[in-house]
DNA sequence: TTGACAAGTGTATTTAATACACATATAATG
DNA sequence: CATTATATGTGTATTAAATACACTTGTCAA
């Protein structure tokens, strides 16, 4: 990129709020991508995010754009990393920060077309289209923190938030850790974390016997440290 | 919307990088500060840090602004988090990029003044004096991300780039972590954690029995999640 | 030579992690 | 109504890690 050697050294410059939201379907994790409608990147598909506005905070904006692009509300997200390369952005100087979330993608209706995106859909992530702006970096690292935040937050409280059994939730775990588990010592393990609580609710799962309903905590405390 | 309404949104946006960089004197932790030769905040004590150019990137830009600053080189720093509310800045609109950092103080020559500042010093961080911006929501945080750092990364490296004996790294984590330990568990916790090797040397700390000098292994492998 | 003092090391105990097998609740089938 | 199939629930023995705790050693100074 050829700066515009007239401009100051730090002027024209923006902020992009960008969301790697996940989920999961059929024991497969998927992340939500966008189609551009518009330049620079025009037809290629992205993340979801855009400019922050002035008049926002940047999770505010993040879960503005959200909406404006996919129709998707009442989602909760962690910002993970600021991501300022120079030339990342083709237009102006932009840096990016960066949230994941992941939800029921069952309980949204999902707008696939909007004023400035032509399509939306859900991309296993083995599958991934080539993405514009520097957004395979971004869901690359995203995908890293959500495998950190499932072991030490209620990251996943937006996906169950009716609740969930274990046989469920350990193949979640499976699928967003690409691992297999022991049904028993799983069951122990995610117990210790303290993220999640009985219920004297049950479920079916994937068998005939009912399975207890666990729910993830509202408040998470921290471990210590060393 | 009626466009330039919408424009004025996201126009005069800019980037901070901030670097809380500590120390250790006598066994206290200390950040360093600047006290500002300009307005907004004049006179006020700040984190160093300054607006990103457009020719850098994140970490370039925070370097640039430490050693402008203060004139330090040679720091090793990790980005940690962005901090945007809208009114950190009474200026503009703001964006900082924070970054973290550790050095050994008596290794640098700490510029005093600057042409931007009119001091320079190391603060113990229990007597941190008011800070301008949003610079004590930054301290605060870049503390708890060092106290992440020390138990997986090998960002004590700078500290001590020559090595160092088990009991000044014992005092080192007491200090960061501000908790004690026994002196035989400490040294099995920390060899366990893979973060430092033996070198062949010894040297003395607080007695006359010389210690063995350990260093920071140059990579550290990450620990599996779960 | 001895005393002071911080550095070095080992072991028993408790707690957590792992490996592994049988009992149980429900739906479907005959 | 009894039987079968299947996924869910639970316990225990073993191994590894964390913790609590005490004595020995190397050097300097008196």
């Amino acid at each position: 990129m050829i700066m515009d050697v007239r401009n100051k050294l730090y002027k024209n410059q923006g902020i992009h709020v960008i969301t790697a939201l996940f989920t999961i379907e059929q024991g497969i994790i998927k992340v939500l991508l966008i189609k551009r409608k518009n330049e620079p990147f025009l037809g290629d598909w992205v993340l979801t995010g855009g400019a922050l506005f002035n008049n926002e905070d940047l999770e505010t904006g993040a879960l503005r754009e959200l909406e404006e692009k996919t129709g998707i509300t009442g989602v909760e997200i962690k910002q993970f990393k600021a991501f300022g390369k120079v030339d990342r952005s083709p237009v102006m100087r932009m840096v990016a920060v960066g949230f994941v979330g992941i939800i029921d993608s069952k309980r949204v209706n999902l707008l696939r077309e909007t004023k400035n995106t032509s399509n939306a859909d859900w991309f296993p992530i083995d599958k991934i289209p080539p993405l514009g702006f520097d957004h395979e970096e971004i869901l690359h690292d995203a995908l890293i923190e959500l495998r950190k935040q499932i072991v030490k937050s209620n990251i996943l409280k937006s996906l169950f938030p009716d609740g969930v059994t274990m046989p469920e939730l350990q193949k979640t775990y499976e699928a967003i850790l690409d691992k297999k588990f022991d049904r028993r010592n799983f069951r122990k393990k995610i117990l210790n974390l303290d993220l999640i609580e009985d219920t004297n609710k049950s479920d079916k799962f994937e068998g005939n016997k009912p399975a207890k309903v666990y729910k993830f905590k509202d408040v998470i405390q921290d471990k210590d440290i060393f």
